[in-house]
DNA sequence: TGCACTTTGTGCGTCGTTGCACTTAGTGTA
DNA sequence: TACACTAAGTGCAACGACGCACAAAGTGCA
């Protein structure tokens, strides 16, 4: 999942070992609790540091909690490419892209993220600073994939793509708010029913402005 | 199999479980080779630590290589006791002792123990060093069951254990002589009861004199 | 036998982890 | 509201792992 760092010494790959060591059990954490409930004694028992390594890598518990997230963005986004690299290329139309993106978009679990970042934002409560790094790294995300769609898709003007990545990425924030209010995020079977269905409605109403006339 | 190490703190624990993976690395070698084989730098890769650090807990790869095997020993006295405590007391006679003595012999796979240090010296060539250390330990854990088995059994002599244990423990060095010479010290099935036979033999051999008259 | 190469073992310095004592902030209760 | 307790975060020193350069020993070959 997240690629094997290749440090240029037993030194700096046991540096990243422990960091990665601490965002593992961080993660860990927040998934079997549901929220980012937890000491900074247990997240370095559980990672097996000290608690002044934990510091050490992290300025704060907060931190440790933020850049977790962060990275499971990444790697959202990372499944999100490769399922758009394993989607058949269409005709190079505007139509045959959104098709593209819209499967790829089925193909991530995008349920089991928002329920994760959702359970950290609601622990946090009214802290607006959380919530607004987690939108500064949405932002980002949505920058990546316009500029990395653009660059494969060459017969389509890259401002194009802009629109076409951010239409969806934003309806995907809107899906995720209606069903985080419908479902409470949680993640068995109903709940993702209903995440399918706000998803196909999202891709439905927007492909209307994006159907082929014939 | 080896007691987790109760260390004061994360400190020492760190240091012991680097110490205790380096000869677990030295182990598997020896194992998969038939004989200590290997450079320092293998061994520190397979250990997952550095050259150095092998030489911060070891003299030299020689000494990495004796305690293994020390160590080694150490199981398979903890092993005997484990089965002698296994089996069940007898009548406090000498007789009885004997059996339960060679009762825990049968269960303990000496086979593995002796090809495994045979592969050690045999490599080692005529390294009489060696050889003089594997006697020392070896010597030291017939004095350690002696003086155990000499708590566990009050109604005999202090002695008279000392005498059955160290009887049986050299009648085990020659049967192990005997076995390598006969079978080149392989642990395939016709091997083994190669082992076995020669065991009997040393058993029924030593019973003779302790036949009780009816 | 001499030479080139590999391996062992070592001294010393650097780096990161850890221990510990401390301050500050948060929390619960009387 | 004050107090006692817990937890977060920090500065500093000690420890052990590591990197590196080096000398010595071992090995293979011409």
């Amino acid at each position: 999942m997240i690629p094997p760092l290749i440090a240029p010494d037993r030194r700096a790959d046991i540096k990243a070992r422990h960091r990665r060591a601490i965002l593992d059990a961080a993660d860990a954490l927040i998934r079997e609790r549901g929220k980012p409930q937890f000491s900074v004694n247990e997240l370095a028992d559980r990672a097996d540091v000290s608690r002044r390594t934990v510091f050490n890598h992290f300025t704060s518990l907060d931190d440790v909690i933020m850049t977790t997230c962060t990275r499971l963005l990444g790697v959202t986004v990372d499944d999100f490419r490769a399922a758009t690299r394993a989607t058949p290329a269409g005709d190079g139309s505007r139509v045959a892209l959104f098709d593209e993106i819209t499967t790829a978009l089925r193909a991530v679990d995008l349920p089991t993220v928002v329920s994760y970042l959702w359970g950290v934002l609601a622990a946090d409560g009214e802290n607006g600073r959380s919530q607004h790094a987690l939108t500064d790294v949405f932002t980002r995300a949505t920058e990546q994939l316009s500029a990395e769609i653009a660059d494969r898709s060459t017969a389509i003007d890259a401002f194009e793509v802009a629109i076409l990545v951010s239409t969806v990425m934003n309806g995907v924030a809107v899906v995720s708010e209606h069903w985080i209010a419908m479902t409470g995020a949680t993640l068995d079977e109903s709940s993702r029913t209903v995440w399918d269905d706000l998803l196909n409605r999202l891709i439905a109403s927007i492909r209307m402005g994006y159907s082929a006339s014939s």
